[in-house]
DNA sequence: CATTTTTGCACAATCGATGGTGCAATAACC
DNA sequence: GGTTATTGCACCATCGATTGTGCAAAAATG
């Protein structure tokens, strides 16, 4: 019935075997012949043929005319860690119910490559483009700005483009006054029992230990210092970090706040190296969820951005495109130890088979 | 200097400015021009106009008119699980080394869905697709076919496609070998401690039971049989299942083999639900890495696909295009119980400050 | 029946880059 | 100095879709 074509077919195709005009097929297969005034004839004619045909638009070129792609892009450091994988996923279901092609890439917290990649996307002429967790913020703004090209930032404080924020000084304390009551039942603290690792000179960073000393402060009644250990956003800076407070103090705090997921995993990497009961006591918070750090020998609360709040607002922000940037905090979610949330893989369905199948021949 | 034009420069736009044709723009821009001898000096004068003119290729038209985009798909059936997003990382890594640009996108274990996702990815004229733990692989390789998409089958077996793929007999044998081991230092063992969960009736989850029995058998000097509890690749029909075998026998077994980290994320929420002393004597081995789970409170043993040498070799059959399909395997590496490894984040450059920093007023 | 309206569609320019071809002007050669 | 080679570039069709415009034929109107 179908002709096994080995190339694609195209509106000029369709428009000799139909007879129309390469327009009026155009107009057909875009929805737009309504307005058009094609007769529901001549339409279905068409339809039926592209469908016989396995037609499909070529967006390359329907993106070159009319200057939009149906692309939007989604700017991450890295991936591979639950936060902006899981933002990943998230990205490109929302993006697909708004009729759009995700477009996901990392900058790896390099200013040059995230501007290089951005120049790249910009290239595809991509539509709209959200920014997470970038190195330079203003670079990628300037790049998008100079290409008209709206965007948000996700979880970054935007001076320069509306953003979409973790209410991180806020969701710092109740995690930071979480963990301390959890490592109070273990004997009273000082306030040089409790230490934040992690972080950067950034925003996120500022606003999260803003947010730690107001608990601490709090629940000892006196300002704390000292207590901040600065690493950047690497796992191995991280690790060094506890090996000298390891090596200084000969433990580790009752109490670590962990910047982020990243961070964690130079705290791995100590654990790694070290005896299980150098973790007897501590109680650990994570600004970020990760299902199985929840599940680690020792009691981990967890901070977890609301990332689909914080995109659903993003989109909402392109489309409202607000003369002055806008700044939208979200309330991140306290998660206790020992929590398996569901995520985006249980929208899958599943085929599943009954249960126990007889053991195969090896 | 330059000028602020707000919308994009064209080879046109150059071709007025230098008072060369387009085509002798593009042929310089593109870097055709010494074959098409364009002398050095015209060359630079555009090229140098091109950067005052912050011109970038606008890679739509340049896709439409050669036929080719320049981007290369990546389709997992989810990003956010550790396997699938260091997958993600590497390939844009490898895809960006050879001058291409990484498309990836997710199918949901959705036949429909994948099917739907590649159709889009061929709207847009990708060059190669790679096609990983897709769940109807000959129906994406009908797509691609009819198309003539090149594609590689990524840890799939694909009759019609090349493949490469884990050693999942291998990897789970010795797998299996280690938990056994280690289980055995605990106290003698009997055949129905050792069970293994997860899977589908897929190459794979076949692989893997085959090489779980070969071990076990070796181990035992007897044939294995009702050990397998079929899941499917969902968290919540694993935790179901583990519920099941609890009610049944009211422990775990001994020797868990769990066939995925998305099965693993079953068991995790099975773990929510219980006290940790259902733990207390367990040993895990998870067909997959990640590094969270390395350190959970049992000894858990994890076999680690190869990524990196999977994609690498994905590309050479791209290249090479073999007339018939060719099945490459590669072993898994096992990882020992708290291991951190060092993944893609520690490409990354990260500007570090010193160490502590002062206390910030709140 | 003549005129106005409406219907249904075709024509052609356009998006930005590519690459085959052709043609002057200059250089090389006998 | 006349002829052949070479250099250096311009012209133009093309990729596949979109969209403003124009124009017959059919229908509605008086």
């Amino acid at each position: 019935m179908t002709v096994q074509n080995s190339k694609k077919a195209t509106i000029y195709d369709l428009s000799v075997l139909s007879g129309a005009s390469a327009s009026t097929v155009s107009a057909v297969l875009n929805g737009s012949w309504r307005k058009r005034r094609i007769s529901t004839e001549t339409a279905e004619k068409i339809l039926s043929l592209a469908k016989a045909q396995r037609y499909t638009t070529n967006l390359q070129a329907r993106g070159l005319r009319s200057s939009k792609s149906g692309l939007v892009g989604l700017l991450v450091p890295v991936y591979d860690n639950r936060f902006f994988s899981s933002m990943a996923q998230t990205f490109e279901a929302q993006a697909r119910l708004r009729g759009l092609s995700p477009m996901v890439v990392s900058g790896r917290r390099d200013p040059e490559e995230e501007r290089r990649t951005v120049e790249t996307l910009i290239a595809y002429s991509i539509d709209a483009l959200f920014i997470a967790g970038v190195t330079d913020p203003d670079g990628v703004h300037q790049v998008c700005a100079r290409a008209g090209l709206p965007h948000v930032n996700i979880d970054l404080p935007g001076k320069l483009a509306s953003s979409v924020i973790s209410d991180n000084r806020n969701g710092a304390e109740v995690l930071t006054s979480a963990i301390l009551r959890h490592a109070a039942q273990g004997g009273a603290l000082v306030p040089d029992d409790v230490v934040l690792f992690g972080g950067h000179d950034d925003h996120a960073s500022r606003e999260r230990i803003t947010g730690f000393h107001a608990a601490k402060n709090a629940f000892f009644g006196i300002e704390s210092e000292n207590d901040i250990e600065i690493t950047g956003y690497s796992p191995r800076m991280t690790e060094l970090a506890f090996e000298r407070f390891f090596a200084r103090e000969g433990r580790l705090p009752r109490c670590l706040f962990i910047n982020s997921s990243i961070n964690f995993e130079g705290l791995l990497r100590f654990m790694g190296r070290h005896d299980e009961t150098v973790f007897n006591k501590i109680v650990a918070g994570c600004f970020d969820y990760d299902p199985f750090a929840s599940f680690l020998p020792f009691p981990v609360y967890m901070a977890k951005p609301n990332i689909s709040a914080m995109l659903e607002k993003g989109f909402e922000l392109l489309e409202a495109a607000p003369v002055h940037p806008v700044v939208t905090t979200i309330e991140p979610q306290l998660i206790p130890p020992r929590t398996a949330l569901e995520g985006p893989l249980d929208d899958i369905r599943d085929p599943v088979p009954a249960s126990r199948i007889p053991a195969s021949t090896s």
